[in-house]
RNA sequence: GCCAGCGUAGCUUCAAUUGGCAGAGCACCGCAUUCGUAAUGCGGGGGUUGUGGGUUCGACUCCCACCGCUGGCUCCA
């Protein structure tokens, strides 16, 4: 006898054989219709597999609402989808069909080169099949008849993946829908049916086998699929939505930066309104690292090949570097590819006490690396690029103090922008990967260390990745969520225990012993690359940036050329007070001077006409909430000196008010 | 670097029948207008259709190569 325990408490007994789908009927016919998938003691099952005959289990049936049956759902549709690709040409070669946080993908080998045009033929195949409703069946089969399976079938890449990926599976499953059988760990939905109407191809793309760039380049069509069509709309207006707030698109209308191909791809030009962007930002991280006690260093954009070849990002990174600079006398000079060993040098240019401890280097650092062509884009991913770099020289005592200082700073930085939404991944090492430098004990001590600080710190939705550490320690990286839900690595911190070692450059303190000693080096980062930040911030904003960020924070608008003096007099008032103004006094209507304004993002706008000055007055109108009224110039700049000094974000929010402050 | 798609004026706003005289809007410049909360009117300049080659009587249109951009893959100190 088996007994069922659901989510509610009640229990239920079954004295034959029954599956999911059995026990949600003979609760009512509603439920079993409405039943996509069942998790049995927290594992998700297809609904008609059997339970066990006896003993006890905890039954979820997951219906529409349940966000694990959209996913097991959006799995039968990429079955569905690689069927409807197989129906329409011939050779296909099926890869790899897993769901993704947003939807679905599926990797193929075909001679035909699909494109856009191909979608809807494709999607409207993917109809037929569904509504054929067929039922998806499941299959367990011994390895090595599943291999000959799939040679009968011609389908290289699953044999191929029987044979090595799956070597050590005695047993494998499949899943069966009509004429389309592929090999499959689940789970899926009952019938195709219950995909519905409510699904897309959205984007083709290359992608290699296995996701080696050695192995043979598949096709992978993306897509998405929803219960309900109204999801479906909403998630097609986020993409939009998401294009509209493309940095490169805003960046150009707003005059914030340009790439030139003749300057060179991922070289960014920051104009005068996005250099205004980045000086505030770097004025704001200055003050911070007074707060925090860094002391402000300098240092050369090229270095000689020979140090980075001792700390060993020479030989490690030789392929994402520019080529070496040939001098004649045989010297060769590399641009620098991280600001690492020259601030090691300024920390060797003197003998160090213990008492001199923790020494904090910090330098807006530029930094340049050979990028692959196909990989730069816009201002988050370019060649040459300017860090909020510090390097922090500590005793190894002084480890986790500095480390939760670095955590702490990262932290008061991203709420000051108004980016609250994070998370932290700990990148640890890959223990089976020979790509690390140093030995497993220091690793093993600095790993700990640092998860201990993130623990004891609560930091949110901490995560650990092994294989994501730097190649010469592990890591904490800030994992930002912009207001329309992307996700974007941006701080980080990381320990090196390698860099200062013997091996390396020798790094040493005099302790209190008199003896000399390795100090321990910490890799800070808080906003990563101006650039990539600066970058983010504009799509995070949609280029409405909060009034202490904003490149022109104030416009001046005359109602007419009469009130011209009165205007200057106003801008030329606003200017001294440190604000960043500018004025309109064109012959224009004044419609059309708040219409560009508007467009511009000015945050607020100050309407002068005759009224006006004859009450020492501005009309404030804000972007956001429109026209205020009138106000006395200097209410009006202990308004604006307020907001400033808050650092407030009043940007309307999109959506989901993961924005508002 | 790889796969695919796309390159028409400053503009990721776009037009140009099967190959048949490259055209609008916005922006820009000039003149008029002096206006109170999202576009005042009139006029003007601006193009070797990404670059080079080919097919053709004739190429924005068809073919080839290269360059650039976009979406992904791979990489990311």
């Amino acid at each position: 006898m088996l007994t069922v325990t659901f989510p509610d408490g009640s229990r239920k007994d079954f004295s034959s054989s029954v599956s999911s789908y059995d026990v949600a009927h003979s609760i009512s016919p509603a439920l079993a219709k409405a039943a996509m998938v069942a998790e049995v003691d927290g594992e998700l099952i297809d609904l008609h597999a059997p339970l066990p005959e006896r003993g006890e289990v905890v039954l979820r049936i997951l219906a529409k609402k349940d966000p694990e049956a959209l996913d097991v759902m959006r799995h039968s549709c990429a079955h569905v989808m690689a069927q409807a690709v197989m129906r329409l040409w011939d050779g296909v070669q099926l890869a790899f069909g897993p769901t993704t946080a947003n939807g679905f993908y599926y990797d193929f080998d075909l001679d035909h080169s699909l494109s856009e045009e191909d979608f809807p033929l494709i999607e409207s195949e993917m109809t037929k099949i569904i509504a054929a409703d067929e039922p998806f069946e499941w299959l367990l089969k011994p390895r090595d008849e599943a291999i000959e399976l799939f040679r009968g079938l011609d389908q290289q890449l699953k044999v191929e993946h029987l044979e090595t990926g799956l070597a050590d599976e005695p047993m494998v499953s499949f899943y069966r829908h009509g004429e389309f059988l592929d090999l499959c760990r689940g789970k899926h939905i009952s019938s195709t049916r219950h995909i519905g109407k409510a699904f897309k191809i959205l984007s083709v793309a290359g992608a290699y086998w296995k996701g080696d760039a050695k192995r043979q380049q598949l096709q992978r069509l993306y897509g998405t699929a929803f219960f309900d069509a109204k999801e479906l709309a909403e998630h097609l207006r986020q993409l939009e939505e998401a294009k509209k707030r493309d940095h490169r698109v805003i960046g150009k209308q707003l005059g914030l930066f340009a790439v030139n191909p003749t300057v060179g791809s991922g070289l960014v030009l920051w104009l005068p309104k996005g250099a205004a962007i980045r000086g505030i930002l770097e004025d704001y991280i200055k003050g911070e690292l007074r707060r925090w006690n860094y002391e402000t260093v300098y240092t050369p954009h090229i270095g000689r090949v020979e140090l980075y070849e001792i700390s060993g990002h020479y030989p490690y990174y030789s392929d994402s570097q520019f080529a070496p600079i040939d001098m004649d006398d045989g010297e060769r000079y590399l641009l620098k590819p991280m600001n690492c060993p020259h601030h090691i040098m300024i920390y060797q240019s003197k003998l160090r006490s213990y008492r001199d401890l923790p020494v904090r280097l910090a330098e807006f650092g530029s930094v340049y690396r050979y990028e692959q062509s196909g990989e730069v884009s816009g201002m988050t991913r370019v060649r040459g690029f300017t860090q909020d770099d510090a390097h922090i020289f500590c005793t190894e005592d002084q480890v986790t103090d500095e480390f939760r200082g670095c955590i702490e700073m990262t932290q008061n930085m991203l709420a000051a922008v108004g980016m609250d939404q994070y998370r932290v991944r700990l990148g640890f090492r890959d223990r089976d990967s020979d790509k690390y430098v140093g030995n497993a004990e220091i690793w093993d001590r600095a790993e700990a260390a640092l998860q201990k600080v993130c623990e004891e710190m609560h930091l949110p939705d901490l995560t650990i990745e092994l294989g994501e550490a730097a190649f010469y320690g592990p890591k904490a990286d800030f994992v930002v969520t912009d207001c329309i839900g992307r996700e974007w690595q941006l701080g980080t911190v990381q320990l090196d225990y390698n860099l200062p070692s013997a091996m390396r450059f020798g790094l040493e303190y005099i302790g209190a012993d008199n003896r000399p000693h390795e100090p321990v080096m910490i890799h800070r980062a808080p906003l990563g690359s101006l650039e990539r930040f600066v970058g983010i911030l504009i799509e995070h904003f949609a280029g409405a940036f909060p009034l202490w960020l904003a490149p022109e924070q104030i416009r001046v608008l005359t109602v007419s050329e009469k009130s011209e003096e009165y205007g200057r007099q106003v801008e030329k008032e606003l200017r001294a007070a440190g604000f960043r103004v500018a004025g309109d006094y064109r012959s224009q209507k004044l419609g059309a001077k708040i219409r560009e304004a508007q467009l511009e993002l000015i945050p607020y706008m100050l309407v002068v006409g005759e009224k006006d000055r004859e009450a020492g007055s501005v009309t404030v109108r804000d972007r956001i909430d429109g026209d205020l009224g009138p106000i006395k110039v200097a209410d009006c700049m202990a308004k604006f000196r307020e907001e400033v000094e808050a650092k407030r974000v009043r940007t309307a929010a999109k959506r989901g008010g993961s924005c508002s402050h």
